[in-house]
DNA sequence: TGGTTTGTTCGGATTGAGCCGAACAAGCAG
DNA sequence: CTGCTTGTTCGGCTCAATCCGAACAAACCA
């Protein structure tokens, strides 16, 4: 319950959030980068953010633009005050969560589906990499449906839909 | 029409499959063994991965074991014949899909919540970090139950039960 | 104007992953 | 028992990603 708990439980936390950023493809700075920016009170300064995390001002100025592009944290860009940037945690991961399948699996699977057609144009006559292929599209054509739809629900709904679903 | 189309096409596959297998954090080599897997008739023993794909035997042989150990493939020790194992390639693709959810997804989403829970319990009063981990906890709870529904269902129902759904 | 703070960009060191070839183990065939 | 095929394991090479420090650019302050 000390201001020591909190912070242990804090750094645990964002621990475990520089594991998940492994999992998805990102580095662990940049899982604690948002981390600390999470937890933040305040928008943070990228020297604020290099003495919480450590990290050099390069590698912080990196992490922060690609953090930015993906949608994981935001930049404000403060015209007033004294310091010029200032970054803040999307905290609701939710969101973060769609980002990410928007960006990597709707497009893996939409480029894919286009190969996939291109080649079964090609291939005319009924072979047997031709069936192999017409398998594998309509497996794709359902997936590219489900991310679809899944990207237009909150959790909670998605929840919900599935939870009350009788097949 | 003609078979040198379907070996166009179905190379085109496999280099998409590779490029698949990236996205989802394997190696390229794993992409296209799982392609030439994918499109042959009979189970493949390791030489004729290597005389397939252009590998080592080495890079065949760990590949193949981390395959198997995922279930993108299946190996078949025949016990009788000359070679000894041979390979086939699991063609349900949304059977892998929902694996690799469950081996990815499925266990990150475990250990996080895990990890949110014993820092709630370390922290009793309302500070704003138990405020943060507790909003984190219930995004996560959410994920993990549509996670685990989501895996208990086919492509199909999946997109039926999405799409049925009224909010 | 000169100095300080902030942010970006560049080159380089370190590390890990992917792949290879060679050595090794284990069956099968003669 | 001696080769021949198959599969695994080991050490090493290469390349890319990560991160760092230094140099640079730009804005603010005195």
């Amino acid at each position: 319950m000390s201001d020591a708990d909190s912070s242990v439980a804090r750094e645990r936390v964002i621990e475990s959030m520089e594991q998940s950023a492994e999992v998805y493809g990102l580095s662990r700075s940049s899982g604690r980068i948002y981390g600390v920016l999470y937890f933040a009170s305040d928008p943070l300064s990228i020297p604020e953010l290099v003495d919480e995390t450590g990290y050099a001002k390069s590698t912080v100025s990196n992490v922060t633009r690609t953090l930015s592009r993906i949608g994981l944290i935001h930049r404000k860009s403060s015209t007033g005050g004294g310091r010029r940037v200032r970054f803040e945690a999307e905290r609701e991961v939710w969101f973060i969560l769609q980002d990410v399948f928007q960006q990597y699996i709707q497009r893996e699977v939409q480029t894919t589906l286009r190969t996939i057609h291109r080649a079964e144009e090609q291939v005319a006559t009924e072979t047997r990499e031709q069936e192999r292929i017409r398998e594998l599209r309509e497996t794709y054509e359902d997936l590219e449906e489900i991310v679809q739809l899944a990207s237009e629900y909150s959790a909670a709904e998605l929840r919900e839909a599935l939870e009350t679903y009788e097949r």
